[in-house]
DNA sequence: GACAGCGACTAGCACGTGCTAGTTCCATCA
DNA sequence: TGATGGAACTAGCACGTGCTAGTCGCTGTC
């Protein structure tokens, strides 16, 4: 920056001036500064800033770039925090990098606050140790150590199955992968509806690892081998996520069943995947871009004023509905040799 | 750090050789300033830091969240960089945050290196401006002015020429999504192998909007639909990545084919998504890992002598046979009536 | 003509750390 | 006993910036 105001021949500090938009610079000045920082290749030491500067503008997010939703959210993030004047700092947590080293790298760089996705782990003692506020956005229980933000699972899988129940469906299975851990809360959400609407449940759990990145999918194929070996199929199915409900899908389109002839299925989340023509998948969307808007106003709002206490944000859901959802058939025999298919209906 | 130093009763010095693990302290001095670190919550200050460290150990990745490939990548070169004693600093590229932002983001942090992860924007410019060694992880061309990453995507895309010719397929239809980025080389590569194995050729062009976050997808349910109205099948198709592989192998399935008794199916990538057995598809498989840890080196290879000129650096594909292909049979008469479906083999 | 007021600019300190150059203490040895 | 040396520790500067408190010169006012 010295180098920068020599050339131009002006002191540093009227460079800094220009370099940060604070008034007390002739336009003149002004113009001819950016041109020699262009010139020059010139961007202001960010580490030198944050050491010299009273508070920290920086927001410190914490994702797992494995998990496919969490990059919709970060990348909401961005433009949330641009307009409330703050920047991003990213941090990974991966199999080789757990969430408290993410948490430490963010510390050490003095962000005003953390932003924390899709976590599995305790953020209690991650937010007691870190002197910043922390939010949770995933799935975490509303507490007095951290915000939480997260979009209402329960209400969503509630919705679907209303939209079946109101298509005239009887009965509802519902595909639990329990390695999931925003399961519990969208199950509950299944089963309370379930009651209400005086249907038939029927819970399919398969268990797995949540760390296998194609956990949800497996979880939707086994799902699907188990639905075939029955002497009859259901005829709705809900999965909690779109790639368990994609997998389930097309595992039963490539033994014979058609889709949604001979039975329904319905995902959650609104993934890409749901939207492309092939899948077509009625779902529940989760807005990445209010999640991430939400997590930023969250935090935004406790590092301006510290003394207030966390709180939960729950995110309404809306029901999408496409073509993987029609009114029941009659039930039809129907063979059930492996690799097999059924006829024609003409 | 100066609390810290006081807590324990040492200078300010001591506590500094303690954290960054140099010689000249005791061992009981040692565990003291650790326990009072941790007993505290201190970290030291990234930012200062680097102001007063000679030279950044840091390595600046831009990716873009929205890419599917792009996160192995990243979460690849954390491990690597951490063995040469490297940090890690992410910096999205997004919808709403153009590769230039992104990129003075790092160079505003001092990084030693920065790796690009998947651009499609020329980084000429970038190379020059910013005073550092760049990388090009994805499907750059050599120059002099970054170093480029990739993996032979030609070479891969013969791989799997081979692999159906052996099997005695005579044509191999390929399906290419033109707006793809590393789509012209491995169409060369398509083009090279027919050429040499003497195969029938044909070119099935998709063109789209990259950007869009389902194009892949997409691509292949426009390429699927596009067969479906011909005449005939043909007994092999290869798509130049796994997303349009799966949707195309879906869309085929839905409408009665059968993979891979009426034509085989192949994808690029080995992507989770191709792994799950309700696909199980044929692809070629390039190891995120390798590109990871091929970047990092690249980087600090260049950090480490900025005088050696930018090289390229291909990596090896390797074919990963599954249940999507097989040899062909001889042409059946299919019915083509959309949402109908082919009778069981028996 | 003295003086206030204002816009444009500058002086100098402080932020938290790493590094070089010390200083102190104690054991060893001729 | 005094010199030697090494281990353990400390003093103080420098890094690049933001911020407070100025200085300088010009204009308008009585």
């Amino acid at each position: 920056m010295a180098d920068l105001a020599a050339h131009v021949g002006v002191s540093r500090q009227l460079v800094s001036l220009v370099l940060r938009d604070a008034p007390g610079a002739s336009a003149e000045t002004r113009r001819r500064v950016r041109a020699a920082a262009k010139e020059l290749g010139f961007s202001p030491h960010v580490g030198a800033r944050s050491l010299r500067r009273a508070r920290s503008k920086d927001l410190g997010v914490v994702f797992a770039p494995a998990h496919s939703t969490e990059p919709e959210i970060v990348e909401a993030i961005y433009p949330a925090a641009s307009a409330l004047g703050y920047d991003v700092m990213l941090s990974a947590q991966t199999s080789t990098r757990s969430t408290d080293e993410a948490v430490d790298e963010l510390l050490g760089h003095r962000c005003a606050a953390l932003v924390v996705i899709g976590s599995t782990v305790d953020l209690r003692a991650i937010a007691r140790r870190s002197h910043v506020p922390v939010v949770d956005v995933g799935f975490g229980r509303p507490n007095r150590y951290y915000d939480v933000v997260r979009s209402s699972g329960d209400l969503g899988i509630e919705q679907l199955v209303d939209h079946l129940a109101d298509l005239g469906h009887r009965g509802v299975t519902y595909v639990d992968p329990t390695s999931m851990p925003p399961g519990a809360l969208r199950r509950r959400g299944y089963e309370r509806a379930v009651d209400r609407r005086g249907l038939t449940g029927d819970l399919l759990p398969v268990p797995g690892d949540y760390a296998a990145a194609d956990y949800f999918s497996e979880a939707g194929a086994t799902a699907a081998r188990s639905l075939l070996d029955r002497p009859e199929l259901p005829t709705a199915v809900i999965a909690p996520n779109d790639d368990t409900a994609v997998a389930l899908l097309h595992t039963l389109i490539r033994h014979g069943a058609r889709v949604p002839e001979d039975l329904s299925v319905a995902g959650f989340d609104d993934a890409p995947i749901a939207r492309t023509s092939s899948v077509d998948l009625t779902t529940v969307r989760q807005d990445p871009a209010h999640l991430g808007a939400a997590a930023v106003r969250a935090a935004v709002r406790r590092v301006q004023n510290p003394d207030l206490h966390p709180r939960e944000t729950v995110l309404d859901t809306s029901l999408v509905v496409r073509t993987s959802t029609a009114a029941p058939r009659r039930p039809r025999p129907r063979s059930r040799t492996a690799g097999q298919h059924v006829e024609s209906a003409g």
